[in-house]
DNA sequence: TGACAGTTTTTATTAATAATCAAATTTGTA
DNA sequence: TACAAATTTGATTATTAATAAAAACTGTCA
């Protein structure tokens, strides 16, 4: 009787405490997007959402909560964007994993600019956790170097740790050169590309070498 | 004669001021180095410097000229304890390049951690341009890749540029781990070894790959 | 040394922002 | 329509950056 009473219209409620909220974060990254990190104050959200400020922070806490909350979003997008190639055939797999993430970052850019100014303000790439987006890109790229190794492709003279995590790093570098606006979507997929093509060569076996030069070379 | 009465003890005054300036900068890089920079506040500064906030103002204008000041201040010494290899050794220049920042660093590190994160807040790393501590730094990888090309240690078949630019990217990426304190002093100079190092394997001449190889794997 | 011209500091104040509480309103259901 | 509970809001507090104008101080020279 009392659990009824407690329940009337709850989950209704509920549902539309989503929607609410999903507004206001969606409100939350155009203004970033729009204006930058500076410009995203509470007062501004709420008038964007066409709420009263104290609604907002009921309905997301407080400022640093909406943007770790606008981060988790955009990233899991940014997530299933970065997977899905084949993993053993290693050039392939590459270009496929940065063409693939150019691609989403492109239907917005200024979006996942935004997204990951954020995210970078507020820790989100924190690169030890175990967990996340920085784990699974990591392994991503253990795993191409994996297969590399097992087909002979990389001779395993270098350990194989290293090279993942300088293929890692290519592709977080030119990323943070895209985030802070110095280079365009286009000349960060080339230099991940590059980047990761000559990190290839370091332990590359004959053939498979000649393959990445010639690659790396059109790419100039 | 009017010049004369305007320059009255104008000198010493400009001494002063700058002897107070200096002292308050100092303050600021204590507090950050201690407290980090969400701490650094103009009312905080003000008592720490032992002087009211107004004359913070005027002794270095906004909270943003602050920090530009002790990120120009800091950097410089940096950039002095990043040269005085010599080029021509390659694997030694390298060595002599990282062990001689880590060197500084270690001197102050949370100091030097401070006003890096400062540096990163305020684009003070913008990479386009074509002075500054950033073009230092990518001017001396490119000087030892020179170097390596013309003594037959580097094939040459990756654009030398290209090399630079990664060997570069080594020192940058291994440095903002170590600013946000994933990794400390030491692993932040065996990052950048084995990266640069790595990155030098990738269009190594056979006997010079061995060098490489050698290092590369006592490292570990 | 003392007056003073100009610099420096400070008191007082303004403006912007984040965050919260209790009162008023709205919502979904029976 | 009435109700219980969730939601929103007006009012308010606290923190911070920044500034203007008055007060205090400083270094020099007669």
């Amino acid at each position: 009787m009392e659990k009824q009473s407690l329940a009337r219209g709850l989950e209704t409620r509920i549902a539309n405490k989503h929607k609410r909220r999903d507004h206001i974060v969606a409100c939350a990254g155009k203004i970033i997007a729009e204006d930058g990190l500076e410009a995203f104050t509470i007062a501004r959200l709420a008038e964007q959402a066409d709420v009263t400020i104290p609604t907002v922070h009921n309905l997301l806490g407080k400022r640093a909560d909406i943007l770790d909350t606008l981060v988790d979003e955009t990233m899991s997008e940014v997530m299933a964007a970065a997977t899905g190639f084949n993993p053993s055939d290693t050039i392939a797999a590459v270009e496929d994993f940065i063409n693939g993430l150019t691609s989403l970052l492109a239907t917005n850019e200024s979006l996942y600019r935004a997204a990951f100014i954020a995210g970078e303000w507020t820790n989100y790439f924190e690169h030890r956790s175990t967990t996340g987006i920085v784990a699974q890109a990591r392994n991503q790229a253990r795993l191409i170097c994996q297969n590399a190794v097992a087909q002979g492709k990389l001779e395993g003279r270098i350990d194989e740790e290293q090279i993942a995590t300088r293929l890692f790093s290519s592709q977080r570098l030119a990323r943070l050169d895209w985030m802070h606006g110095y280079i365009d979507l286009e000349t960060y997929r080339i230099q991940v590309l590059t980047g990761m093509l000559i990190t290839l060569c370091a332990d590359a076996a004959p053939d498979f070498k000649e393959e990445l030069l010639a690659k790396i070379n059109a790419l100039k």
